[in-house]
DNA sequence: GCAATAGACGGCAGTATTGCCGCATATTGA
DNA sequence: TCAATATGCGGCAATACTGCCGTCTATTGC
């Protein structure tokens, strides 16, 4: 059984387990035509038969197939696939909840959180230091809770501490109430060549997965923040949005004013009708590359220290963040 | 050859036109991944015989296939396929190209045309009467432009009267606004049932036509819009939106703020979780149905009338429309 | 220049889907 | 109650994809 067609199954199960009463191929069809997925009656009626095999589903009579308990189980047990979109959903509900003010400079901010051990702290300091130093990192700001200080709703225990970086959506935030919609098309590791952007090496999408792709490439140890920062080559974090067109030339404006306000990030801002970095665009689209927040943290993992990442974590008052010249003494 | 799999051929066709030089299964496999196309090499392989075949690629020795001329008129004249996607984009260029302000109930919106023949109008007006009365149009504005009357871009030609309806995308833009991102999800044909919404019986994503479905489904004859006006039970051409969960109590009171404002037209605002209408939803989303501003036209060509419309057609003051029970004396 | 490596190719075989069809059973309107 | 329709079912056969694998060649590092 391919992974693919698994997923389908349970795309059909997910609308048995929608209705009250037993449906067919037809109108299960129908349903999944809604849902934007589309398949045949026939082969849906193909894995009815599978799944009525596994005991999952039941025929009742012509009147077509309902979930067993067995079935409802299974849906519950392969919650996770559902959990899928998650990551998109939190970051959405971050995003609105953002009140940051472009023209003020205040409000707040989405952030990541990352939490280290306290006596790493100076070495962490030296890398994180660099790599804003460098410009690698998303804004120039960031916070360092140690234990006792309260960092929004995470206080941290005794012997770590916490660090609040600039989450890469609070640009699509600002965005936002500037009126721009930017839609989130995927994170990944972004390969730089004399500190140049050069392509996607890594992708996962936002809407299919349940973790941030950036959190899962610092755990695999799949960057190389700390070379890129010394020698303009490597592998960083990154993710890549969409405006629309005509939202270009306004995003690029706003890219400035970000960067004014701290919030610098976006590497690239592509044109109408062209791809970028290879990536293909729906017409009428733009793309634009958005470095990733959790870059220091990356770095400061890659040198070997140990670090628990929480991409999308909450909203925090940007004042309360501090330029990283201060904090990173 | 299958539809889909031609399809997918455009795609791998499309990948190496945007290359200069030959492609093998393995790059061309990492680009489609980047616009989220999942395919395997192999399979991409499997196409490239089939278009050698075709004489619409040709093997560069090891390494890789290019286009041949025949491949590229091939992609040219598939162009349609490409076309796909521009509803979409022409309906966010309109949205972000309004600056109407819901606090001051003025500024330009989207709107359609529809073009009737002159003598027809007087029958039109008391048909499109009745819908606007019965509330199964989008706001409760219109304009009607006699020959000589310019209307934004369009100036009707002897005999030929244009009549310009706010079109749903409006609210889109309004919405935006006011910070609540909305992106369409498809438009169709809408059941209602005592005046109340039953459930979608055809749909067309945005993202997969290069008509407005309304245009399609009018032109199709296949609304009954006088008959839902009339006797409540009917087919009208609705449209289905999406927004972020958190910003739909936002979205809600917008709705009254929207119906004040003299554009009412969202029937209904989903809750969190829960599919509407039979449509599902990803997690973190809430759908939302809005009533196809082409209803009252769609009603004249029932009429047996002939109208020709072009939704998402072009930005206009609001101020020029007026209450329908001012024009449609 | 030479070996190592990456990437390209296509045959073979096994899944995954889908179309076509004949038949059975709800539902619905007269 | 009865015929018309709509919907459901699964067999059979043709496609559509894909994994596995052995082979070949352009590129790269030494």
């Amino acid at each position: 059984m391919d992974e693919r067609s698994r997923r389908k199954i349970l795309d059909v199960l997910r609308v048995l387990s929608e209705s009250d009463k037993p449906l067919g191929g037809t109108r299960i069809a129908h349903a999944l035509a809604l849902a934007g997925k589309d398949m045949s009656q026939r082969t849906i009626r193909y894995y009815l038969s599978i799944t009525d095999d596994e005991g999952l589903t039941q025929q009742v009579g012509r009147r077509g197939r309902q979930l067993t308990l067995l079935g409802r189980r299974e849906l519950e047990t392969a919650y996770v696939m559902d959990k899928v979109g998650f990551v998109a959903a939190r970051a959405e509900a971050l995003i609105f909840g953002m009140d940051f003010k472009l023209r003020q400079g205040k409000g707040t901010v989405a952030v990541n959180l990352s939490v280290l051990r306290a006596k790493d702290l100076p070495r962490a300091k030296e890398v994180m230091r660099q790599v804003f130093q460098a410009g690698y990192s998303l804004g120039d700001r960031l916070l360092i809770g140690e234990p006792g200080q309260r960092v929004g709703s995470y206080v941290p225990g005794p012997g770590e501490v916490v660090v609040a970086t600039v989450c890469s959506i609070a640009i699509n935030g600002v965005m936002l109430d500037e009126g721009v919609p930017m839609t989130n098309r995927f994170g990944g590791l972004l390969q730089v060549s004399e500190h140049k952007p050069l392509r996607f090496t890594q992708i996962i999408n936002y809407d299919a997965t349940t973790l941030d792709p950036l959190e899962i490439f610092i755990k695999g140890k799949m960057t190389t923040v700390k070379q890129a920062v010394a020698t303009g080559e490597g592998v960083i974090g990154a993710s890549f949005r969409e405006i629309p067109a005509p939202a270009a030339e306004k995003a690029r404006r706003l890219a400035v004013r970000l960067e004014r306000a701290g919030l610098g990030g976006i590497i690239l801002v592509g044109r109408p009708g062209q791809p970028l970095l290879e990536v293909p665009l729906a017409p009428g689209r733009v793309g634009m590359v958005v470095r990733g927040g959790l870059n220091p943290m990356a770095a400061v993992e890659e040198d070997g220290l140990v670090t628990i990442n929480r991409a999308f974590s909450q909203l925090l008052p940007f004042e309360q963040l501090s330029h990283w010249e201060e904090v990173l003494a």
